[in-house]
DNA sequence: ACCTACCGGGG
DNA sequence: GTGTACGGTAGGT
């Protein structure tokens, strides 16, 4: 008895059913309800391309390996007529019996003579499904089926037919949750050891928090439990309760859901979330993330800092620092070092950090909330379910994107690259973007050009592509690029397979920047959500076009193509190029230009001659190319920049004519440098960004400076903290931190991987190691202030100054001290 | 100049 | 997962 669901799904993974593989889709139905559809229509293979003439079909049929309780086997062939970049070639499809079986049987016939190349062997599974039934993760579907019996938490829909809606989920349901530990501070991490003592939920109209000692209090939302063992099962109870879509933690994949994964497993606890009823699983050692079966789990901090970090003009990725960015918001001030003795002693003091630990929930579900509509376009651009996309680097996004296209243009993926093809791609290395370098200094009436996705108008423009470069057939017809060394040309006859990606990503992206400008001239009642979307949908498209260029160079990508890569810097040099002599030749002062932008100072001119030569170099440009105007500064100043293989780093600062400041190009401090130099980085930057007072900043930064000479600076702000990574023993290179930690280890502490080590750098004469002391070793004015000055304070601003024209000379010289009171 | 070890985020 | 997958810096040699 047929039915029909509509349904979104939001995770997906497979089973071995009676020896077949069956999908089983988790998401949403449209009536709320969660439940999933389980799919067993759907048949593993991969390409055997063999060599001419040659039909191996019924050898193919015949492999069969018996594995350990496994076996591996052909289950049918089918003949296919398919393109490899560019070219028609004929094709087996090999079906296998399960999923796993298809890595098995390419290994086993690898080395047959009959075959040419085999591909797409190591798609997952999972993928494959979503791919070739245009099954799109958090997009309404109408499924044909019927509701079975079977043992879930939730009701199982056996899909026959499965066909794409138009619609959206918008709107998915998110559950924030934040935990806090007992850790003693200056003391590593340990979930070994200690406890979780609180843990809160935020969501839309409800707040929790759970905590296992008893204080006075009148929050409503704070629920006293008894023991941690409890704690973990509210948390489980939390989740099965609200059914999230999304759960969602600020750094969750690296420590709230590891800490408690390894915390459950000590109290004997299942942490069975899933809605197939399995665990939480901790994956990869490198870099660690956490997946539940139908439950989309969002490290919000990962999405934030990889897909929009670069446009972020942050100096740290911590939750107080982006939510100030993002949500105007910051974390409550608490000192999370007196937690523990509070926590032994006062609990009277608890109630506080209950509501720290709900409101870091709170700005996490509300960053989620601001990120959604960029991650929802992603995820139906690239056909991903959001866990996937949360932790794909740009690279394996355009990847995945150009897998999808691939099957809808009936394109054979190429292969990954082997352990050797990489070694060999990563020694070659190509000449970069035009910098101009400008002359350090102060300028003003700059007016800057630049032009709108340079390389992927290059790309789209000039058909670039693995399958249109250097054809026979425009061989001395088609234009050639010279990047130096090399002389490419591309077809002009035929459409390549990524350009033709590249023009729509980007014709796409045009339509809805015109949809963006009609919205805002109608105010509907929804149009402040609606445009969310639309501009998060294309700035998704923007992001993809634009990582197509780098993805070509880059050395693990299966349409890797360093000709490529190479021909679009050398049209972007050519461009840029002409820009700046149509400038100079109008009269215009060249100050910098780096990659697909010029800098130029007006010298008398008007911003109507600027905006002239722009229309002028605009009717020349071939194809979807233009040049912008991005805007008008009224002052700035500027340094060289670096040169690199995928664009030059920008360091330079300006004025706007609004006032505010615009500086690019300074690095962060870690928790291995001193208080000393974190405090003055962070000042120093407050003051310039928000009191725009640069003469105050580096008043300050001399002050800062003076005080470590005259040894004012007390010594806990020169200690140094440095994680143990293994025995002491096990160290080639003794830095200071082992040589301080060998010295504890003498004096009988148990000292081992983890240990945090603190240490002052004192003076004298030896190398570093040899003068690291404990900080209980070192009196008052013991420490070495130039290495302070010189090693962890310069190099913490120096960049900065020098964008504002200061030298480190100017932070050195002592004379006119300046009198600023209250920064110790 | 090259190599080794460390950080990030979280408490 | 039909997996192989950081990137930048300081100190030591």
């Amino acid at each position: 008895m047929a039915e029909t669901v509509q349904f979104y799904p939001l995770d997906a993974n497979y089973k071995i059913q009676d020896g077949k593989a069956v999908i089983n889709l988790f998401g949403r139905a449209s009536d709320g309800s969660q439940i999933i559809v389980v799919d067993g229509n759907f048949e593993p293979y991969f390409y055997v391309i063999p060599k001419d003439g040659v039909d191996i079909s019924e050898k193919l049929e015949k492999v069969r390996i018996e594995g350990n309780n496994e076996v591996y086997s052909v289950a049918r062939t089918a003949p296919v007529i398919k393109k490899f970049l560019g070219k028609e070639v004929f094709a087996i499809k090999v079906y296998t019996n399960i999923p796993s079986a298809v890595p098995a049987i390419k290994d086993a016939v690898k080395e047959w003579g009959s075959i040419s190349s085999m591909h797409e062997y190591d798609v997952p599974f999972v993928r494959r499904y979503l791919i070739d039934r245009n099954a799109t993760p958090l997009v309404l579907h109408q499924i044909t089926g019927e509701f079975i019996s079977q043992k879930s938490k939730v009701p199982v829909f056996r899909a026959e037919k499965i066909e794409q809606s138009a619609e959206t989920l918008h709107s998915p349901k998110i559950l924030a949750f934040d935990i806090e530990t007992y850790s003693p501070f200056d003391m590593a991490i340990d979930p070994e050891r200690n406890p979780i003592i609180m843990l809160s939920f935020y969501g839309e109209n409800f707040r929790k928090v759970f905590v296992w000692k008893k204080f006075k209090t009148g929050i409503g939302h704070v629920e006293f439990i008894e023991d941690e063992s409890q704690l973990i099962k509210k948390f489980k109870e939390t989740i099965e309760s609200y059914k999230p879509d999304i759960l969602t933690g600020y750094f969750s994949d690296g420590f709230d859901l590891p800490y408690l994964k390894t915390r459950a497993e000590k109290l004997n606890i299942r942490l069975d979330i899933g809605l197939d009823n399995s665990e939480m699983r901790l994956k990869s050692k490198m870099e660690t993330s956490v997946s539940i079966s139908g439950i989309a789990h969002l490290d919000i901090f990962k999405f934030i800092k990889k897909v929009i970090g670069s446009s972020l003009e942050t100096y740290s990725y911590d939750l107080d620092t982006v939510a100030s960015q993002l949500l105007g918001e910051k974390k409550h001030e608490v000192s999370l070092a007196e937690l523990s003795a509070a926590w032994d002693s006062k609990n009277d003091e608890l109630e506080k950090f209950c509501e720290y630990c709900l409101h870091d929930s709170y700005l996490t579900y509300n960053l989620a909330v601001k990120m959604l509509p960029t991650i929802i376009e992603m995820v139906k651009i690239v056909n991903l379910p959001v866990y996937d996309i949360n932790r794909m680097g740009f690279s394996q996004l355009v990847e995945w994107y150009t897998m999808k296209q691939a099957y809808l243009f009936n394109e054979i993926a190429p292969n990954k690259p082997s352990y050797s093809e990489v070694q060999q791609r990563r020694l070659n290395t190509y000449q970069g973007a035009f910098v101009y370098e400008p002359k350090p200094g102060l300028y003003k009436d700059i007016a800057v050009f630049d032009f709108r996705s340079l390389y992927p108008t290059i790309l789209g423009s000039h058909n670039i592509g693995p399958d249109t470069i250097n054809c026979v057939c425009c061989e001395g017809t088609s234009q050639i690029i010279d990047d130096g060394s090399e002389k490419y040309w591309f077809c002009s006859k035929k459409r390549g397979f990524i350009p033709t990606l590249i023009e729509d990503l980007i014709s796409r992206r045009i339509r809805i920047k015109e949809m963006v400008k009609t919205e805002k001239a109608d105010s509907g009642r929804h149009a402040g959500e609606k445009h969310a979307f639309l501009d998060a949908r294309q700035n998704s498209l923007k992001l993809l076009a634009n990582s197509f260029y780098g993805y070509l160079g880059f050395f693990g990508a299966r349409w890797y193509s360093i000709e490529c890569a190479r021909s679009i810097t050398a049209w972007g040099r050519s461009y840029i190029h002409k820009v700046i002599d149509s400038a100079q030749k109008e009269g215009f002062m060249v100050i910098y230009s780096d990659t697909d932008s010029v800098f130029l100072t007006l010298d008398g001119k008007t911003k109507e001659d600027a905006l002239d030569l722009i229309g002028s170099i605009n009717k020349e440009l071939p194809g979807l190319m233009e040049l912008e105007y991005e805007g008008f500064y009224p002052a700035g100043i500027f340094v060289s920049a670096k040169l690199g293989p995928f664009g030059a780093k920008k360091k330079y600062a300006m004025i706007s004519e609004k006032g505010d400041l615009k500086i690019k190009g300074f690095e962060t401090v870690r928790r291995n440098w001193s208080f000393i130099a974190k405090d003055v980085q962070e000042n120093v930057i407050g003051i310039i960004l928000r009191e725009n007072d640069t003469q105050k900043a580096l008043a300050y930064a001399k002050e800062v400076i003076n005080s470590l000479r005259s040894k004012k600076v007390p010594v806990e702000k020169v200690i140094i903290h440095t994680q143990l990574q293994k025995e002491i023993v096990d160290y080639a290179n003794k830095g200071p931190h082992v040589a301080v930690a060998q010295r504890l280890k003498n004096k009988g502490r148990s000292i081992g991987p983890g240990t945090m080590i603190r240490y002052i750098v004192t003076q004298g004469d030896d190398i570093i190691r040899n003068r690291a002391r404990l900080p209980e070793e070192v009196k008052e004015r013991e420490y070495d202030a130039e290495y302070y000055i010189n090693h962890q304070v310069i190099p913490t601003v120096e960049r900065i100054f020098n964008v504002l024209g200061y030298r480190k000379e100017d932070l050195l010289e002592t004379k006119e001290q300046t009198k600023l009171e209250g920064f110790f």
